[in-house]
RNA sequence: GCGUCUGUAGCUCAGUUGGAUAGAGCAUUAGCUUCCGAAGCUAAAGGUCAGAAGUUCGAAUCUUCUCAGGCGCUCCA
């Protein structure tokens, strides 16, 4: 509709007498003639700034000038158009017609697929990277944000009708999973830790790994025990294990393998999440193709070698220092292997995106820079970053800690609130935006609650729609003339503009506060107004079917279910 | 110190990307069940958009500075 708008516009102005000329080309450039709906009823529907604009080149009164458009556009009687109003300082607001809004809800209800309209004409293969926790353990709350966020826009970016590939990255070759194989082995031989200058992981899932590795590995492990007892420095215990113990690699990985399918895997399936591919870091050594990386890093004059490690030259690029790639002692830094990481997803992929919490900003640009240093269009990466969220248990801050198993596991926040309230709480706010989360909230069932609000909207008018004999359906859009009627039309016309902008510059918020709004106007509505009635041919029950499945579709967006029965 | 994100009602947050009188929920106060689900609805009250300057017809939104908070600035991962 604000496209018919700008077009008669436009229209106007191409052969607009005016005194002096506005230059025809100006007039069709992209963005020149603004239509934007309107946030109060009292202006219309649309509102164009165009009459404020042109003030400047014409040298006249917006007022004026608006009057002139007025004038000329009502004289030509657009049938969609019930009238046109000037306002100060030079607002253009439109008025449609009531039946032209109304018919929003056949539009709705005959809509096979109503995300159909938002399908992409540049369909590009899109790469996705989220969570990438370390394998060392269940999922705790903390990576709940990333995770949701990382899943919804996928899904977002799959109704546009991209190929999304998505990927979880495990780092199995790091310290800390030689850290967390030497926490099973401790439990396997019964052994209290003999060194002091690494922690070790505590949680109760580590003796449940060490059970399922017990059998097969006890009894080579107790052959060095006696050697391993006497090591007190983590380094030294680590070399023995490697010596003494043949199949220290194979268990390592079966220590993984086990975090992530006994584990992991299972967080993620509560909460309907499955990866492409589970990338393992360990893939990016073989065939030295880390090396060939750093190599063409240093042909290009971007590293060098200073005290035995090898530095990456990001100061050139404005960091403050320069960064190391390889140390002194020959072992490969994150740093390393994610610009290899990288560069294989960028010769793969369109466009790639990665969710990270923010305390790694610092590490974007020094990524980024040393991408394009080695020849990558870096506009095809985008990465988000996660504010933190607190969780809040009788207004008390919960402690996220994760040592010593203290933290408190996703699984558990899922089997206490369910993962509706996990799917909408955790992408309700902007990600930059830190976020308190009120376990209180998400487990009350009223209007606290704003998802249970939203799918009592849902289930109330799945009542309405089995009361009534859908065949008799006879929808006339000039039934529907309640000022609250009107309101719920408008909201309704708003859903299309919503939700491209939303999908569009990935803010799923924007589609939780709309749905929340719409629930909000239809309660409304339900209270003061008996929906159910023959004199209308139920028109009332067309409009709120309608409302019912932008409901549903926008709740499924977020793996949020909509129930027809509460 | 440098970088980065944030600062909107007592609290938790929206604010359609520069538009008109800044909006919700909670909490507070006062109301609404012969009738489609009260898990709901109707009101009242609550604001120096952290502060200052600038850009322009017009700023919560853009720029600069100041203040406050989170996070990051290892041959850590």
């Amino acid at each position: 509709m604000n496209i018919e708008i700008k077009n008669i516009i436009e229209a106007y102005l191409l052969e607009a007498t005016f005194d002096e000329g506005i230059n025809p080309i100006e007039i069709s450039k992209e963005g020149f003639i603004e239509v934007q709906k309107t946030t109060n009823e009292l202006h219309g529907d649309y509102y164009s700034n165009i009459a404020m604009k042109l003030s400047k080149v014409l040298k006249k009164n917006p007022m004026d000038i608006g009057e002139h458009i007025k004038k000329d556009l009502t004289g030509k009687k657009y049938p969609q158009i019930k009238k046109i109003e000037i306002k100060k300082p030079g607002f253009i607001n439109f008025f449609i017609e009531d039946s032209k809004r109304a018919s929003i809800v056949t539009d709705i209800i005959q809509s096979k697929d109503i995300f159909k309209k938002f399908k992409t004409k540049t369909k590009k293969n899109i790469h996705i990277e989220f969570v990438s926790a370390n394998p060392t353990g269940p999922l705790h709350v903390g990576h709940g944000r990333g995770l949701i966020f990382g899943k919804t826009l996928s899904n977002i970016l799959r109704i546009q009708g991209h190929d999304v590939f998505t990927e979880y990255y495990v780092n199995n070759i790091g310290k800390q999973i030689d850290i967390l194989s030497i926490s099973v082995i401790l439990s396997i031989v019964g052994l209290k830790k003999p060194f002091d200058d690494v922690d070790i992981y505590k949680g109760k899932y580590i003796s449940i790994v060490a059970d399922k590795l017990k059998s097969q590995y006890r009894d080579s492990l107790l052959v060095c025990k006696s050697s391993l007892s006497s090591n007190n420095t983590y380094e030294s215990f680590l070399n023995i294990l490697r010596k003494d113990f043949k199949s220290y690699l194979i268990f390592r990985d079966s220590v993984i393998d086990i975090i992530i399918n006994n584990y992991i895997k299972k967080d993620l399936d509560d909460l309907n999440v499955e990866f492409s591919n589970w990338f393992h870091e360990s893939e990016l050594i073989k065939d030295d193709f880390v090396y060939q990386i750093l190599e063409n890093i240093k042909s290009k004059d971007l590293s060098y070698v200073k005290d035995g490690a090898v530095w990456f030259k990001s100061t050139k690029y404005g960091d403050d220092k320069d960064r190391v790639l390889v140390r002194a002692n020959g072992a490969l830094t994150y740093f390393a292997t994610d610009i290899a990481y990288h560069s294989l997803k960028l010769d793969k992929y369109d466009y790639i995106i990665n969710i990270w919490g923010s305390d790694h900003h610092g590490y974007v640009s020094r990524l980024t820079n040393a991408l394009k240093g080695i020849g990558y269009d870096t506009n095809k990466i985008s990465i988000h970053l996660i504010q933190f969220a607190n969780l809040y248990r009788d207004g008390q801050k919960m402690s996220m800690s994760t040592r010593s198993g203290e933290f408190i596991t996703l699984k558990s926040l899922v089997d206490e609130i369910g993962s509706d309230a996990i799917n909408f709480f955790y992408i309700n706010k902007k990600i930059e935006q830190h976020l308190d989360f009120d376990i209180n909230t998400a487990l009350s069932k009223d209007k606290d609650n704003p998802v249970y609000y939203i799918q009592y909207a849902h289930a109330r008018i799945e009542k309405i729609i089995s009361k009534v004999n859908l065949k008799d359906l006879n929808f006339d859009d000039t039934k529907l003339i309640d000022p609250k009627e009107q309101d719920l039309l408008r909201l309704l016309n708003n859903y299309e503009e919503t939700f491209s902008v939303a999908m569009n510059t990935l803010q799923p918020q924007m589609i939780t506060n709309y749905l929340y709004k719409l629930s909000q106007s239809f309660h409304s509505y339900y209270a003061n107004i008996k929906i159910i009635d023959d004199e209308i041919n139920h028109s009332r029950v067309s409009l709120v079917i309608a409302i019912q499945k932008v409901l549903k579709n926008g709740l499924n967006l977020f793996d949020i279910n909509a129930p027809e029965d509460m």
